[in-house]
DNA sequence: TTGAAAGCGCTAACAC
DNA sequence: GTGTTAGCGCTTTCAA
């Protein structure tokens, strides 16, 4: 069904020239004499010309295009993430092309493998929670193929990375809790494979060593998602009696557990101090308002795509890989008491 | 910095034969031997062969990827539709190239433009709410470009088309509005040139007439984003006094002018009622959960994408422009009062 | 100032 | 059963 678009050679015929000509005419070319250039561009105006990119990226061996691989677009931390990356691709003059994994490992492959065939220029990643065989990284990594991990990294290879100081965040959030006075936090966490989960775990493990709190494991679950806090609301509503603090690892597990609380009659903050990670939107929408910390996801898509840029302009590969590490800012709330010591 | 990744010619050249038989041997051609067919296959294989799939696309005149043009990925509703178009995409073999247009025209005509560059079979578009000239669409509808619009529609083009029942969504739950008691409804609404807007509006009024109250045009206000809450509020906090009822054309606007009002000491929703349109999850994350209408943007991508499927497989170009009209489902949530008569 | 030819990676009609 | 050739749309030597 698709309609022979005009090409060169259409209007090489219709204008009785070669092809090359009108190619440099299109482009400019000192060598055209005026008259055939001016003839070329305006019948190429006429009959809408456009460039064929997938010819162009064959002929040329380079697309201009970019590949992104994200977890799921509905959070709102990797769409302003890609937000910041399409912002910053447009002005250098690349595209992008965007996958979501779902947080499945079978479906990043075959994202990573689709992208690569696509002969995409570099790739932008941020890992599935699920992936525990870095491959197709890696082989990638062997092709030489730029690219650049987000806030997800995969340590297995060396490559240029983009970073929250997910233990700082969560140290400073945890002492936080601490200092307006809680004495004994249940820490929501995410899957211990995940660098993320674990510098999480360790800042919080370090806030509780800074004020001389012991760490105590049974007060740590995996359970990462609102689904995960439906599925172990017992589990956790088990040990709300000897709790007067939860961090979580997102703001949306922090809100569900939140919720849970709150119908269970707990008093948000004075019971329970509830704070999260990340900043989303709805953090400030909710009743009480979610304590949290602020990942600058726009800031960190822009960031991560200039380093592949600046990577993708490096003929010589003289750049060695780099780590980009964004500061988490704390966000006082009201799931939060206000400040005090002891 | 590309290297070679290994083409077909390659693994021709190392194995004295010919491309095309390795062309055919690799997909199986009953022509080839089994001999020839299998060392073909074991090279490829360990070489880690993967076709060009942009010499494919060129050479197919087919390039197996559908082009979505969305305004804001951050939206859940248009992230969900996104999904439900790829989880159809991907079973039909189709990959997607996904643009924001950030609501602005020229962004939109950009990505249109570049995504048409890059051959792609059809087109799935939501337009910007700025959108007033129609030419970028129907310069690639008569080009023949099979495409489908979704939710916000160009009426100037006759395309396959998913949209809510924007008049039946504002009609119920305004009506809901009215007979939980409110008789002086606030509409903040969108640009007048979109079509749902105009919908919803319409809609609004109908509910209005169908229970005999007069329609006030003060009562209707441009404003359809928190930030135009934010710009606008004392606008709405001088009018908030004779309202007893808000119906926003969407969730967050509806969110953010439920927040205004708390602020300004408003019981929710004894004294005003608040409701708004999409269902987005923060809806139910609100103090008041926010009443509202289900738009199913999960099944809507799907639907948008089965359509643009069938279409592409129509070679003959029988199918006539078809419309699917989803229905919305009320949610009733604490932000209206209980179901009352007067 | 312009054209011819080769080639990017792949396929398919047509030899043999 | 396999090779040759041409061509998808474009660019770029090299010739003229």
């Amino acid at each position: 069904m698709k309609p022979h678009l005009t090409s060169i050679n259409d209007i090489a015929k219709a204008l009785n020239v070669s092809a090359s000509t009108v190619s440099r005419a299109l482009k400019d070319h000192p060598d055209i004499s005026e008259a055939t250039r001016n003839k070329i561009k305006e019948f190429a105006a006429k009959v809408n010309y456009r460039p064929n990119a997938l010819a162009l990226s064959l002929k040329k061996q380079v697309s201009n295009t970019i590949g992104i691989v994200v977890p799921e677009l509905v959070h709102h931390f990797f769409s302003s993430i890609i937000s910041g990356i399409e912002d910053i691709a447009y002005s250098k003059g690349y595209r992008v092309m965007i996958c979501q994994s779902n947080e499945d490992f079978q479906r990043e492959e075959i994202n990573v493998q689709a992208l690569l065939d696509h002969r995409v220029d570099g790739l932008l990643i941020c890992m599935s929670k699920t992936t525990e065989n870095f491959q197709h990284f890696i082989s990638a990594y062997n092709n030489q193929v730029p690219m650049v991990f987000f806030d997800r990294v995969c340590k297995a290879i060396d490559t240029d990375k983009v970073i929250t100081d997910d233990f700082n965040g969560a140290r400073q959030i945890t002492s936080f809790l601490i200092e307006t006075g809680c004495k004994s936090i249940l820490h929501l966490g995410t899957h211990p494979q995940l660098d993320i989960g674990q510098e999480r775990l360790k800042g919080y493990m370090q806030a509780l060593s800074d004020h001389h709190i012991v760490f105590d494991p049974d007060l740590v679950i995996n359970c990462d998602t609102p689904k995960g806090v439906e599925e172990k609301k017992d589990h956790i509503l088990s040990i709300s009696r000897q709790i007067d603090g939860i961090f979580a690892v997102n703001d949306s597990t922090a809100i569900a557990a939140m919720h849970l609380l709150k119908e269970n009659g707990y008093d948000i903050p004075n019971q329970i101090s509830v704070a999260g990670f990340g900043d989303d939107p709805v953090a400030n929408l909710v009743d009480p308002a979610l304590t949290t910390v602020e990942q600058q996801g726009y800031q960190m898509g822009q960031e991560a795509m200039s380093l592949l840029q600046e990577r993708l302009s490096d003929k010589e590969n003289e750049i060695p890989p780099r780590t980009k590490i964004f500061q988490p800012a704390l966000k006082k709330r009201n799931s939060t008491r206000l400040q005090f010591k002891n």
